[in-house]
DNA sequence: ACTCCTCGTGCATTCGTATGCGTAGAATGC
DNA sequence: GCATTCTACGCATACGAATGCACGAGGAGT
């Protein structure tokens, strides 16, 4: 029988804390935080007991307390360039996952392609409230990684690299990625190719670029490269273009799925039969480019070990701040649906 | 000139403190403290003084220490069903403006409908890590937000209400709009109509039922009325069950545009056109429901009115935690589309 | 029977910031 | 010229858990 006999009734207004516990259990404030963590030392009855006063108060230790004490916070950060398109969810229910699993909470950091090197948000990084940061929205310009890294911020990039910055990075083989569907237009016969592409400063973008251009280099003129957000708007907006110009391509490479069904859905509007009139490629595989509306021809980019991958290393160099560091490239490979074919004969007639 | 030169130069290994800045400084710590907290009784030399050395030392305060000691965070948790549907992203975007913009960051906290009860991870949501928590997950058997509630951890519900707690509730008009979506399917003349809902435990589904059969008693009778997950898949499935089954719909009623999206991929795939052979209603109105390969007619339920307004109400409960608690109801109103329209005479051939 | 060691626990301090209270010095009043 | 009121700051402590060190009790060894 415990002294204090207020275990579910009335409990003061502040949280319980270990020192109640160690009060209710007739122990020392310390032996209650080396029972509840598991330390060897503790003898089972001890450990029991005041387990048991624990549970009684519904003791929760307090996580700033714990982190203070023990600087780490159990926190880590997840930058991402947007939210409300298909491919990030996607990612971060897997990077969660592999997070969750790991005992980490992730906060979602929204880091929106403008308002970029805003470097009076880099404080919420600084201030130990992370204990580190999976950063899926760097730049090529982007000087926050740098920044964080140099503070000693544990930093993994995903998806997107940075040049010359000695961190783990894991990202695609996009430039793979661009020539396998260079080719795979070029075998179909397409000599009049368009391409929607994402921002020119993100590494997927200029790789993906450089592939393509390596195998279309005659065929795909400068002209015919456009760049935008990688947004489902952005890709509507470019097939417009594409469209009702002068020299209507036959094909359309676009800088992601997401644009790509942006495309799609312009082309449709348009009256334009894909992939009889128009053919049309993508990148990632996301979910919804199998989806029976799209069977979009794309390519799998490994989007899912990354997302996984990413957030294990993460994990790991967390634990080890030294270590080498680790680049990897995911392999790349082609998907083809239902949006690709051959290239129309004659001009195009636009509704 | 300051005594401590050791500016820019190499650094101790642990962060910069407030005390490490006192010293430069020339003050005491708690004069830091108030300083770059804006105290108004710091005076101005002083205050830049202190600015000054903490620019140069490049101080930033501990966020744990600072949690400890103000028994604040600036955290708020925000439950979601999960993230790889379009819904949630779409409105965690708007919830995460309106956090950032009140100076709190988000935890994510993935809560799939399975393994739900798992009372051991509400640890993390007592332990003080969070300042409030905003509910997009709650079910109407979840025991969670009362416990929480009794906890006094401040809550918001949103989206999904959880009858007989008096805490801020945030909800569409279900009702409503599931009578709006019965009726217009009336008034187009539909007499065979199915319906594929979600999940029978949420409360958008319930009132939405409730709302769809007060205007069509007659005419769906329970063994059309299906339930499933809230996603893509169960849509899909449900479609095809539908169609292939005995005394196939004219019309089937969607439980959100998630589920509507999936039948109409699978009403494709089965050579049904829509809304010729099959109308389809979806509820929520994602962006995806207005592009032009769906065009989906469906019910603007208020959602971005409601994810903004659930983040205010949560930082302004965080900020009172007595004061009256409010449920609001967000009217709902139809937009109709293109994929519904008067019902097809005969019976239906699928591919 | 005495020393030595192990085991289990208590004590005191630490993490870094915020803040109530006290006080020195300047400013004001008469 | 002395008492008084501000003003601006320092001092010390609290927040709650983790942890190095000390120490008492009990058992093993000789």
């Amino acid at each position: 029988m415990a002294l204090d006999d207020s275990a579910s009734s009335a409990k003061p207004p502040g949280r319980v804390t270990s020192r109640e516990v160690a009060a209710a259990a007739g122990v020392h404030q310390s032996t209650v935080s080396r029972a509840l963590r598991g330390d060897s030392r503790i003898s089972q009855a001890t450990r029991e007991q005041v387990e048991q006063a624990a549970r009684q108060l519904g003791y929760v230790p307090n996580s700033s307390a714990r982190s203070l004490r023990s600087q780490r916070t159990g926190i880590v950060g997840v930058m991402v360039p947007n939210i409300d398109n298909a491919y990030y969810p996607q990612m971060l229910s897997d990077i969660n996952r592999e997070f969750a699993a790991a005992g980490y909470s992730m906060v979602l950091i929204v880091d929106p392609p403008h308002r970029r090197s805003d470097v009076s948000r880099l404080g919420s990084l600084l201030d130990a409230s992370v204990d580190g940061l999976l950063i899926l929205s760097a730049t090529l310009d982007s000087g926050m990684p740098a920044v964080l890294h140099a503070r000693g911020v544990p930093i993994v990039l995903g998806v997107r690299s940075v040049p010359g910055l000695d961190v783990d990075i894991m990202e695609p083989d996009n430039f793979s990625a661009g020539r396998a569907v260079a080719q795979h237009l070029l075998d179909l016969g397409h000599s009049e190719v368009a391409a929607a592409m994402g921002p020119e400063i993100t590494s997927t973008t200029k790789h993906r670029l450089l592939g393509i251009q390596s195998v279309l280099a005659g065929t795909l003129p400068p002209e015919r490269i456009l760049h935008g957000q990688y947004s489902h708007e952005a890709g509507y907006a470019a097939c417009n273009r594409l469209l009702r110009g002068a020299d209507v391509p036959t094909a359309i490479i676009a800088g992601n799925d997401v644009i790509a069904i942006g495309i799609m859905d312009a082309a449709r509007q348009l009256g334009v039969a894909i992939p009889d009139e128009l053919s049309v490629v993508g990148f990632d595989d996301i979910q919804m480019a199998s989806w029976h509306s799209f069977r979009l021809t794309t390519v799998d980019m490994g989007t899912a070990a990354i997302a996984e991958q990413s957030a294990r290393r993460l994990v790991e160099r967390i634990q080890h701040a030294d270590g080498p560091k680790r680049h990897e490239l995911f392999p790349a490979s082609l998907t083809v649906r239902g949006t690709t074919t051959a290239p129309r004969k004659g001009p195009l007639t636009v509704k």
